[in-house]
DNA sequence: GGGTCATACAACCTTATGGTTGTATCAATG
DNA sequence: CATTGATACAACCATAAGGTTGTATGACCC
């Protein structure tokens, strides 16, 4: 059923299914959370089983989850896998931040104090 | 001197390069901007062409860069990769909080997602 | 139940990826 | 300038990834 249960540790799976154009674009289409497979699919210029791959892979990664509703399965993005893959970046970026303080530091003052 | 010229366009490269465990310790290891390319490779159980590889994909991604030292090459992440990926992400969470606003308005019961 | 729309999945092909070893370049040093 | 240390790159191999077509399941409509 909830398929949210050991998302956010996949960070191979997000990144990789992120590293593809299309799937990125299957992930914002999907932010609407109304179009069933078919009618993503229709939209890219492959066939569907391709588009069906792309989304399955979205899917393993936890970037999006599918519904019934009637014939059709809507897909719709799940936030927690972006939030996972955002947190990871904000983690490298800040310390690479610190990393330009402590040069900073070296250069302006010449002493080795953490502040 | 400043290495970002076409930076931020190669989301793709971007996320492939972040999908592998290893590559992503490197880009953590290289916010020191200490190592040689033969130093980090000491610190994994593959060969030092295998890691210089993995450095090359980095640096295509434009998340790391190599500034020679001497005979050495000393790696050294580079943020501004980063920021562009993280900024795409960014602006996936924020089109999903959006779609969230929609769907408050359609407090209505639990089905039909046509409007 | 038969037809049809929507999705799932298997088999297959081609190219990319991650790893290996081996050889070549390049910079410091005796 | 020969040697050594550090990096680059080519050739190769195994497996994964992205695409195709074809067939099977499932849900609705008559």
């Amino acid at each position: 059923m909830v398929v949210s249960m050991e998302t956010a540790l996949d960070i191979d799976r997000v990144f990789a299914a992120l590293a593809d154009a299309t799937r990125r674009d299957i992930v914002l289409r999907a932010i609407a959370g109304e179009e069933g497979i078919a009618e993503i699919a229709n939209r890219y210029p492959m066939s569907f089983a391709a588009v069906q791959k792309h989304v399955a892979v979205l899917e393993r990664a936890g970037l999006v989850s599918k519904q019934r509703n009637g014939r059709r399965k809507v897909v719709r993005t799940d936030v927690e896998g972006l939030r996972a893959a955002q947190r990871l970046l904000e983690r490298y970026e800040h310390l690479w931040r610190g990393r330009i303080d402590r040069m900073t530091h070296l250069v302006t003052n010449s002493k080795e104090t953490d502040e």
